[in-house]
Parts: structure tokens; sequence; C-alpha cells
DNA sequence: GCCGGCCTCATACTTTCGGGTGATTTTGGC
DNA sequence: GCCAAAATCACCCGAAAGTATGAGGCCGGC
């Protein structure tokens, strides 16, 4: 019982546990070089150099060690030939999903146009602050940052043409 | 003619060259330091554990700068609506009727996939002003003045995916 | 060799975007 | 009628995009 507490605390913790330990390892042989770095004195800066790299091989180490893999969430597209040119139907599904409104859909669409933010604002009579607004939101409920993104994405999920 | 030769030079290496100079400038701080190091002696281990640190900050920032994030590939399935099944072929005639160059060319595909000037800079390991460069001719070209607009109208054109 | 096109980069400047905050008005449903 | 969501607008600020101009390096054709 101790034991299997004691090898999942271990295991849970291994890579501070780890990283703990180099340093008191670390310190440990510090102590003990103390001596002849005092004798040799100009190896002072020989020997920090070490530790800088040891240190920065640690730090790569841990990073490769710890990150996890980016989950990428590949589309593989099966396609589904279809005869006459359907119109276009929006993925409704998505776009109520995510909680698009009407008004930010026709944003968007404007958008793929390639359309200005001003040029948006005037096509639907409402000021430039508007479209911001919208915009803005848009991003956020599509988690993009920009609107190439926006139209990009929005492509990809059939929300817009 | 000497300087760009040493910016571009500084370019291509400026991550070693930052991580020297760091190197160097730590050395002369130590030095610096190293008075009362020795009053304070007991500051000794402190003083290594912090360089540790530093520096395995610095590994862990390196390899997040440097290292292609690894991604963990999730295929999904979904289904779509196409008319025709021809994979892409570009439309050759029309770019270089319009004489847009390779690069140009590819600076198009990469706007598409909705990336930043800055990221595809990266992308393409030239600077941001190269890329801005690239742009302009590009926008010049197709007759367009935003790059959702040359995106949308690449894709008319059949020279981006 | 030299010229032109392409690629590269820089500097300086203007415009457009996007984030954040706050506020008022419409509107649709209960 | 009331409430919540949507739509509208404003202001500020910083970041990104785009414009203009100049310049050096590289390569292929003449």
């Amino acid at each position: 019982m101790k034991r299997s507490r004691l090898s999942s605390f271990i295991h849970h913790y291994k890579i501070p546990l780890l990283y703990g330990l180099s340093l008191a390892a670390l310190l440990l042989v510090l102590k003990w070089l103390e001596v002849r770095i005092l004798l040799i004195d100009h190896a002072f800066e020989v020997y920090i150099g070490g530790i800088a790299l040891l240190f920065t091989a640690l730090g790569i180490w841990l990073t490769r060690k710890l990150s996890r893999p980016r989950v990428e969430t590949v589309l593989v597209e099966k396609e589904v030939y279809v005869q006459g040119g359907l119109p276009f139907a929006i993925n409704e599904r998505e776009v109520d999903q995510l909680g698009i409104s009407k008004r930010e859909l026709e944003v968007l669409g404007l958008m793929a146009e390639g359309l200005s933010n001003q040029e948006i604002a005037d096509r639907l009579f409402v000021s430039l602050n508007t479209v911001k607004t919208h915009s803005s939101r848009l991003f956020e409920k599509m988690e993009v940052r920009r609107r190439t993104q926006a139209v990009e994405k929005g492509k990809r999920m059939n929300i817009i043409p």
C-alpha cells in the first residue's frame, strides 16, 4: 500500500524529482570540486561555462520531455459527389454550435469577399465600429486572430461559400 | 556592400550569435560579481543555483524557439461535397500572364492559409520586410489592395488550391 | 561584360486591424 | 412587461498590414 502510494507519487512527480536530484547531485560535486577550483583559479569561467551548457541541455531535455505534442486534427475529406451544383448549403449545425449570430455570419461573408471593415460597414449601413465589434466577437467564437484565418476556417467548415 | 553581407550574416546566425553574446555578457557579470561572491562565501551555492535556473530557462526557450513542434495527428473523417473530382492543377497561364514570380506565389499560398506576414517570414526564413515587398508586388500584379482580396482572387483564378 | 528580373532587406510613414471597455437601443421569447 | 441576447456605436491603444523608396546580390540571356 505504502509502496504503491510512493511509486505513484514518484511516477507523477518524476520530472521535478529528477530535476531536484540533479541539482542536489550537482551541489555535491561542486563541494568536492571546490578545492581544486580555488587552486586552479582561472578555471572558474570554464567551470561556469560547463554549468551553463549542462543546464541548457537539461532545459532542452526537459522541454522535449514535457511538452505534450500538439494535437493536430486532420480532416480526411471523404468526397461525396453531387450532380447539380447544389447552391451551397451552410452547415447550420456548426454555426449555432459556435453561437455565431446572423449579423456576424454576414460580416464573415463579406470578409471572405476581400472587403475591408470600412467597406463592410458601408455595405451594411452601419458604422465602422460596429463592424469591428462584430468581427471581434466572430474571431473569438471561431478561435482565430485574423480575418484571413476566419475566412479560411469558415470555408473549411462550410459556413461560407 | 559590407553592411548588407554583415547584416545577412547576422540574420542567418542570430540564434547562435545571441547565445554566444549571452555567454560573454554573463562572464563579464561574473567577473564583476566575483569579489562579493568570495566575500559572502556561503552564497556560492545559491549563485550556482541561479545560473542553473537561468540556463535551464534558456534551454527551454531555445527549444521552444527552434524545434518544430511535435504534432500528433488525429484523423477525422468528414464528408465534403464536391462537384468535379479533379485534384487541382494550378493555372500556369494566369500566373505568368500576370508575371507573378515563384516566390510571390509561395507567399500568396501562405497568405491563403491565414498566416500573418511575420509567420510567412519565419516559414520562408526571410525577413518581414521581404515578405512585405513580395506581397506589395503581388497586390500590384493582381490589382488588389488587401491580402483577403488577393486570396479570394487567387482562388477564383485557380492559382492557389 | 552588362542588363534586367528576381530576391533580399532596410527605413520611414500611413492605414487598417484587432483588443478592451463601456454604453445605449432593438428585439425575441417567456 | 421583462429579461437576455443581439445589435449598435464610441474611444483608445498597440499591432499588423500596406506604401514608397532605395539599394545590394545573384543569375541568365545577349
